[in-house]
DNA sequence: CACCGAGCCGAAAATATCTTTCATATGTGA
DNA sequence: TCACATATGAAAGATATTTTCGGCTCGGTG
């Protein structure tokens, strides 16, 4: 069926609940629905209220709460509070993003639009700028930096890189797990390795990343699961958001999105940073292609 | 004598602390008062807290909570935390998406998912269905196909093509001129050509897909410039939406969102008319990805 | 000028709410 | 199946909120 109008609505709350559901204990899930679900209604519930609308106890309440990265649920309340008014105030759009089977082409345009705007939101409302300025900062005087995707995140890798490498940057993108390695070996201090993967549990990345990691890189994963595997080998997290995914819109396609607007904002800060040289030389770029173009 | 600013919006509850201020005593005006001009500062305060900013006792705040409505303090604050977040919203809308050398990393990461967000919403207003249509039903019944990009538009042809193999179909991506002329010589009526360029007009890319043209497939062509010198070899034209450029931001970011949403569109298109065998197909692949990620 | 009373005010007790702890339950892999 | 790890809720403990209650000020009055 359709899901709950309410959620529709650029809930970034909504976000975080499906970002952060896989590491989350079965109650508790529970909980982060009913409050995903209905913010305004959870906003006038007390602990025990919302523990019993649930069929949990207290305990489960504040440690979701904890999860979604509130100090405890007197400010989870709050900020639903807070929600229930923006949503209250904003109009709610009219359209269910699922994709159906016999859905017109000119529905599934609307459709993927919107979703893939709603993602974008999603992640920058979800993007940790503090870690994405230390990443910044890190790229920026990076002597060499490795970024390591596989698949569709390999295509990731492989914009960032270019785009590095018009402001003048040493950037590779490996998407083959042995040269990966073999050349993350080489990295050291001042050195920078970005390891892509949305399920932040692809070994062929995670791999090169260690090796890194270990050898004194900077190392940065761009990830939609901050507990994941990956993340105990990154000096620096960036969270992507997890959209929902059906059978016909794989996860793949909004995680692209998340993912290149996080290598967007790496790219223009780094560029922010350098600019007496990324300035000249994203220039020289586009003037050397110019004559590439038929008039 | 200018009343403060966050008075001035829609604030009713400053209206409604001067209306009631002659009701209440002298101590009570005093917490009225901070709490009319800094909701969102006050919401952040328990009771106490309010109490010692103030310089009266919690006593006073929950009766002047009571005057203003409130069952007590605690409702008051959430209205508060309420208030505070409408005004934060109210505000936001106001962005100047042209990024500055100097713009705050928050900023750019705001800017930047606006800016791709509003690219989005243009072209799938611009998108033509009936080609797109068109486009699709060449595809599906496609007993090949080539994509032709290179650079960023090379990314999207490999995009293109990763989802197309997904679901079963032959595609193949081609950024190198020579082998893709060489590729398009084999095509034939039944087949399809995709060429992806922003700018219309780069040969690279308009080459094979005239060759393939010549050769009688199908051609699509996925540009920024209907009237681009690749359209002429195109029987559909899939519209992309030009975005303004800045020297921080250059064209193909924008661009690139553009296109892939429209690859996005042609993907699920295609999976929609072939559902009979692109749902097992998809379902499969990412069943054989599994055991790629570590537990 | 001393006294009285009405209402304001805050300290502290009482209550509600939130948080932590800990023992039990539940599931999971060897 | 057992041993281990993890999840869960009951209840104790800590905070925050509300209520109570007595002191206090201030204006009027004998």
């Amino acid at each position: 069926m359709t899901q709950n109008v309410k959620e529709i609505f650029g809930n970034s709350l909504a976000a975080k609940v499906r970002t952060l559901a896989p590491s989350m204990t079965r109650s508790m899930q529970r909980v982060a629905e009913a409050v995903a679900k209905d913010p305004a209604g959870c906003a006038a519930l007390t602990v025990t209220g919302l523990a019993e609308l649930t069929g949990t106890s207290e305990a489960t309440v504040v440690r979701t709460a904890r999860i979604l990265g509130y100090p405890g649920y007197r400010d989870l309340r709050l900020a639903l509070a807070g929600l229930a008014a923006q949503q209250a105030s904003g109009r709610a759009p009219a359209i269910t993003t699922d994709i159906a089977v016999d859905d017109p082409i000119a529905d599934v345009v609307t459709k993927l639009a919107y979703d893939e705007q709603q993602t974008l939101a999603d992640t920058a409302a979800g993007l940790d700028t503090v870690q994405l300025a230390a990443a910044v900062s890190a790229l920026a005087g990076a002597r060499r930096t490795d970024v390591y995707g596989i698949g569709a995140s390999g295509l990731v890798a492989q914009d960032l890189t270019q785009k590095l490498l018009r402001i003048g940057l040493m950037a590779h993108a490996h998407s083959d797990p042995h040269l990966a390695v073999t050349n993350a070996v080489q990295l050291r201090a001042g050195d920078v390795a970005i390891a892509i993967t949305h399920s932040g549990s692809t070994g062929d990345v995670i791999e090169p990343l260690r090796v890194a990691f270990e050898h004194g890189a900077t190392t940065v994963a761009i990830t939609g699961r901050p507990d994941g595997p990956v993340t105990q080998y990154a000096d620096h997290v960036l969270t992507t958001s997890t959209a929902r995914e059906s059978e016909l819109r794989p996860a793949a396609m909004s995680s692209r999105t998340s993912q290149l607007l996080v290598v967007d904002c790496l790219f223009v800060g780094v560029a922010q940073q350098t600019y007496d040289t990324a300035g000249p030389a994203l220039a020289a770029s586009y003037e050397a292609l110019a004559h590439r173009h038929r008039r």
